[in-house]
DNA sequence: GAATACATTTTGACTAGTCAAAACAAACGG
DNA sequence: CCGTTTGTTTTGACTAGTCAAAATGTATTC
């Protein structure tokens, strides 16, 4: 059974992995876990002793076939609970993921069966993140961000690809939850703005990096 | 906040020094978390330097008013995330108590207020065992158990206060759940054995010990 | 009251995970 | 090409929790 700091170190890979070659950097994987640059060398040569994760010196780490799934299994504890938590216990929509960072440890398949079941077998969560599945498949799907779709289109949003409180509750204040409807009106390169208007609302702008932190869909 | 392992020998001592003047010995202890009496003796002696227990040496150890409240805190969330798991999840009787091992350690405050809510503020968790509140008062009542109530009285079941898987799928498979009606048609205390009836089934032969972790009261 | 039994405590050692700081490698700028 | 910057690895040390086994009290028995 891996301990509790095992699974963090692989879910961490695993959603720092997305985009790069699958190859993270120890400096990006000790800033996300709080920790020093040291102990995530020392920590990565265990995992890959274990054969979780293969370790490129000076270069990076990346998930096995093992390490993956068991990274899997984690994300899909965290979104499930999450998923519970919003749904089912009412709660706040930025404040869960703190929550589930702690219950993702603890909770077992037999229960997280049950809760998949009353929960009605969501394949995303509260967030609009996709919950990998039983047997760790994930509906990797490609979608546009409000950086890069393109202008004056209906969209929806799918998902909010930011955990920190801060910016959960300024999308939610925004209304930029997902299956909310939106349109970029405007998008300025040189001052890194983009300015969107939500039918009804009154026109935001934010920064392009944060804009990129919002996929969108086409509407309908 | 305390670490997980402090708040399973908390957890341990409050439950174990029921019966005694509270004072619970390091054996006993040592049994109850799996661990060598050594560890024991060592881990109790942190404790008390943080003022969770007091230790008297080669007599037992005995929570603070700090380590009682803390142990009550744990125990609440042990039994309301039991009371979760059987009335919400609809899981087996028998196999909660390992599950709530796990999450009593994970689940925040928030969470747990919620929850409570939600199995409308239980007084008792499904072995009948009382749920302390949120400030830690305990309903602390006193049951006679089948070992030592009058015979053939018309009895029910209130509580069963042993957590083993076997026992409480012995109780279960018998009807001995709280709520039960029972009655002691005999018991012998030379050859150690009690036998009781339930309405409508066939009468049930057990021993004096297993008697004894069955609490009852008086019908109506 | 001495001898024995039993529980407890002590001692030394080990594992997992962490940090601080020194040593190192690779890339980059001039 | 050489020096500097930047990110990575190594080293030594520390904490929490544990065990095995020896040492020590305390009780019990005769």
């Amino acid at each position: 059974m891996p301990s509790v700091t095992v699974e963090n170190y692989l879910k961490r890979i695993l959603l720092l992995s997305a985009g790069n070659g699958g190859l993270v950097s120890m400096g990006a994987l000790a800033e996300a876990l709080a920790v020093v640059p040291g102990t995530v060398t020392t920590m990565v040569k265990a995992l890959a002793a274990d054969g979780l994760v293969v370790h490129a010196p000076r270069r990076g780490v990346r998930l096995t076939a093992a390490g993956r799934r068991l990274a899997l299994g984690v994300l899909r504890r965290h979104r499930l609970v999450e998923t519970f938590l919003v749904n089912v216990l009412k709660m706040d929509w930025g404040a869960v993921n703190a929550e589930a960072e702690q219950l993702e440890h603890a909770i077992s398949d037999a229960v997280l069966d049950r809760l998949d079941a009353l929960l009605g077998h969501p394949s995303v969560d509260p967030h609009g993140d996709p919950i990998p599945g039983r047997q760790g498949q994930l509906p990797s799907q490609v979608y546009a961000t409000l950086a890069t779709c393109g202008l004056a289109r209906a969209l929806r949003v799918v998902r909010v690809t930011d955990q920190s409180m801060e910016f959960l509750q300024f999308a939610e204040k925004h209304g930029l939850r997902p299956g909310a409807a939106v349109r970029v009106t405007d998008r300025h390169l040189a001052s890194g703005l983009v300015t969107l208007r939500r039918p009804g609302g009154r026109p935001l702008t934010l920064s392009l990096v944060a804009a990129g932190r919002i996929l969108v869909e086409p509407e309908r």
